[in-house]
DNA sequence: CAATGGAAAACC
DNA sequence: GTTTTCCATTGC
């Protein structure tokens, strides 16, 4: 017997099937998908069995070391899926496999995740004669009331009278494999009453049968959580599973409570806070078929359901749905890709959908459904913009006299205020303190990043480059600077202003340590602090009753990132924030402080006004050709030595700009972030609405590169940003 | 002429 | 990705 295997390594170079002999006494263990150790080159590798051929070859090949797995690891999907990943981003296939599955499960011959056991004490033999001191007595009394005892439990009363005890064997141990994350039995019974528009919604996902695509644009508040669980209901019925992706930052326990409330306690959680161990027992969970829900980040669209019924992704314009490396795939992608093998109903849902999704259910490529109205038809609060241009005047420490009224306004109503300071962007980009103004690129209409190293200004995605101006070329003051405004500043600013206010801050400082994000979130909640101040973490999904004023202190940051995606991402930052504020009973209010009042992504996130956004942004992504109105591919050319890394893409970017006739081929120009760990990076950015040469073009390149040890490419197809 | 180090090659 | 091999440079 001989069997193909694919390797843990990723390098483009071995990511081919290897075959190996089967020792006869390892035949029968062997299965398509499940790990081998093998020997390879000099050392000893785990890796994937891919394919089995029984027929002997005359060939001299090494023999497989040990079989690691009874359980199939890579089920037929899953491997059918990372071919699939492979041929979409052109990524190693080990890659593809290795990115699917938690630590535990991954081909590794490091990084051992394995079952907990915990020892558990039953008595044995209660032998009169022999004599029981205290403690002794206690542990025995202790063991005979319980039904299973754990023996850490016991330790604690007095670990060596128990080890005595065992080793007369009037106690006996055994070993059991237990959950890190214990389920507590909840009754799984909690049921919404739904509105009529919520109804309606379910109705036409349920109307149809077999896979189809639903985005579901819902006002925040509009309810779309409930109707994610009465669909998940609806197919759990029928016997079938559900995947349910959130951003990461939603997967706070109040969130995964509100699905056990409804579901019981049979559903797995996988987020980047669990330790190795815990995310490969809550894998475990699926594989074994003990839970039919899978609620989790990104990778979670892997979970490995044999029936799925319906995959949910909420706040699906979320950019961490895509990875970030390689491979570099996006999970709404993935999403649709399984429900076509599954034929079943993926779910989409927004109150700012992508514009390339919400474009595609205006082709009908996606059914589009919305939820127009919040529950109870409450209000959407009034959003007020504070034009800064004016307030800055007379502002203090960044906050213009509005905000400081109705901050002072709230708090003397005992309500709560959340203050988003939005960092994105920071500091990358020069801006006139006088009035506001950001130097962009003449070609590109995108603003200019500075560059430290240089003193220069450049548009990374044309190359255009000029020289750091300390006159204002619109108000003619000399006052261009890196603007910026650190948590740490406007918290001081609060404690002056607001001498009684008890101030929280969340961003990545005080979040870093784990279970610090939960931690702030219910001390907010249970109104141990008046504000809440933070960056965007605090933006999305949040549910504070006692919130009824956000304010936002500087809007204009994410609107000047150098990105084709800054004004969409800018919307919804705004728009998602807003709807954080007067959730339950009272009025809510946003208070949003702004340089460029007169900025459409300000203006529509001021009327809450998704579609006359979008309509507007499509206008505008039409003209200067981006998406959805094109694809974009983006190459990079990676590179120790300078020199090098710049002539290469020069090349490269000619070979490009001759074989793809049908694309628009720019650069190359200096990335975004042109020099990491002495790493230098070209970027040449391809736009195509159809470009059969693509893959093969691209293929060769990277074909060309494999044993190029000194230049590296980097391919990403649909990137987040550039 | 050995020691050192960095690049290149092979990996079933 | 890792180990070994190879070759050139450097030092004595």
């Amino acid at each position: 017997m001989i069997v193909g295997v694919l390797v843990e390594l990723s390098n483009k170079n071995i990511d081919k099937v290897f075959d190996y002999r089967v020792p006869k006494e390892l035949e029968e263990k062997i299965k398509i998908g499940i790990r081998v150790k093998v020997p390879f080159g000099h050392m000893e590798l785990v890796g994937f069995i891919l394919e089995i051929k029984n027929e002997e070859e005359d060939r001299e090949l090494k023999e497989i070391l040990s079989v690691l797995d009874e359980e199939v690891i890579l089920n037929k999907e899953l491997l059918a899926l990372g071919k699939w990943m492979q041929k979409e981003t052109l990524c190693t296939l080990i890659s593809a496999y290795q990115a699917m599955l938690p630590k535990g499960y991954k081909a590794s011959r490091k990084n051992h995740v394995n079952k907990k056991f915990n020892t558990y004490i039953q008595l044995h033999v209660v032998d009169p004669n022999i004599k029981l001191n205290a403690s002794q007595q206690k542990i025995i009394e202790f063991v005979q009331n319980k039904k299973e005892v754990l023996k850490s439990e016991l330790n604690k009363i007095s670990k060596s009278s128990v080890d005595t005890l065992l080793k007369k064997r009037v106690l006996s141990s055994y070993e059991k494999e237990v959950y890190r994350i214990e389920d507590k039995e909840e009754d799984g019974s909690k049921k919404y009453e739904l509105t009529n528009d919520q109804k309606k919604v379910v109705s036409s996902v349920l109307q149809e049968e077999g896979f189809s695509t639903y985005l579901l644009h819902g006002v925040t508040g509009s309810g779309k959580t409930e109707v994610y669980m009465e669909l998940i209901a609806h197919y759990l019925k029928q016997g079938k599973q559900a995947i349910v992706l959130v951003p990461e930052i939603s997967l706070t326990p109040q969130m995964v409570n509100r699905f056990k409330r409804r579901f019981g306690s049979h559903i797995a959680v996988l987020h980047s806070a669990l330790s190795d161990g815990e995310k490969y027992d809550e894998y475990r969970k699926i594989v074994r078929g003990e839970v039919s829900i899978a609620i989790g980040a990104r990778s979670a669209i892997f979970a490995p359901f044999l029936n799925l019924g319906i995959i949910i992704i909420d706040e699906e314009h979320t950019s961490s749905y895509k990875q970030e490396n390689n491979p570099k795939y996006h999970a709404i992608d993935v999403a649709n890709k399984r429900g076509e093998y599954h034929n079943c109903k993926v779910v989409l849902g927004s109150a700012t959908p992508r514009l390339e999704d919400y474009a595609r259910a205006k082709k009908n490529v996606y059914h589009l459904l919305e939820l127009p109205k919040r529950i109870n038809n409450k209000a959407l609060p009034k959003v007020e913009i504070v034009d800064m241009n004016e307030a800055i005047r007379k502002s203090k420490k960044g906050f213009s006299l509005e905000l400081i009224d109705a901050i002072s306004s709230t708090l003397a109503k005992g309500e709560q205020v959340l203050l988003l300071l939005n960092r994105r962007g920071y500091s990358s980009f020069i801006s006139c303190a006088s009035c506001g103004y950001v130097e962009k690129c003449p070609n590109c209409d995108i603003s200019l990043t500075y560059h430290k190293t240089s003193n220069t200004l450049r548009c990374h995605y044309c190359g255009y480059g000029t020289k750091v101006n300390k006159v204002c070329p619109h108000c003619k003051e000399e006052a261009m600077q890196q603007l910026g405004t650190g948590t740490e500043k406007i918290e001081e600013a609060l404690h002056e202003f607001f001498e009684d206010a008890k101030v929280i801050r969340m961003d990545f400082d005080t979040t870093s340590k784990k279970g610090a994000h939960e931690k702030i979130i219910n001390a907010f909640k249970n109104k141990e602090y008046n504000i809440l101040l933070g960056t965007q973490m605090i933006a999305k999904g949040l549910d504070f009753e006692d919130v009824t004023l956000v304010g936002v202190i500087n809007a204009d940051t994410s609107l000047n990132i150098p990105d084709f995606r800054s004004s969409e991402m800018t919307f919804q930052l705004l728009d998602q924030v807003a709807g954080r504020s007067g959730r339950a009973s009272k009025k809510g209010r946003v208070i949003i402080q702004t340089f460029n009042k007169d900025h459409y992504a300000i203006m529509y996130a001021k009327e809450h006004d998704y579609i006359g956004f979008f309509k507007t942004e499509m206008m505008i992504r039409r003209q200067l050709s981006y998406p959805p109105y094109y694809y974009i591919t983006y190459v990079k050319i990676i590179s120790k030595d300078y020199t090098l890394a710049s002539q290469e893409a020069t090349k490269i970017g000619n070979i490009l700009k001759q074989q793809l006739k049908s694309s628009i081929v720019l650069g190359p120009s200096v990335c975004n972030v042109f020099r990491v760990n002495n790493t230098y990076r070209f970027g040449i950015i391809i736009k195509y609405k159809k470009e059969e040469q693509l893959y093969k073009t691209l293929e060769d390149l990277l074909e060309h590169y494999k044993s190029n040890a000194k230049v590296k490419i980097d391919i990403d197809f649909n990137p987040n940003s550039l």
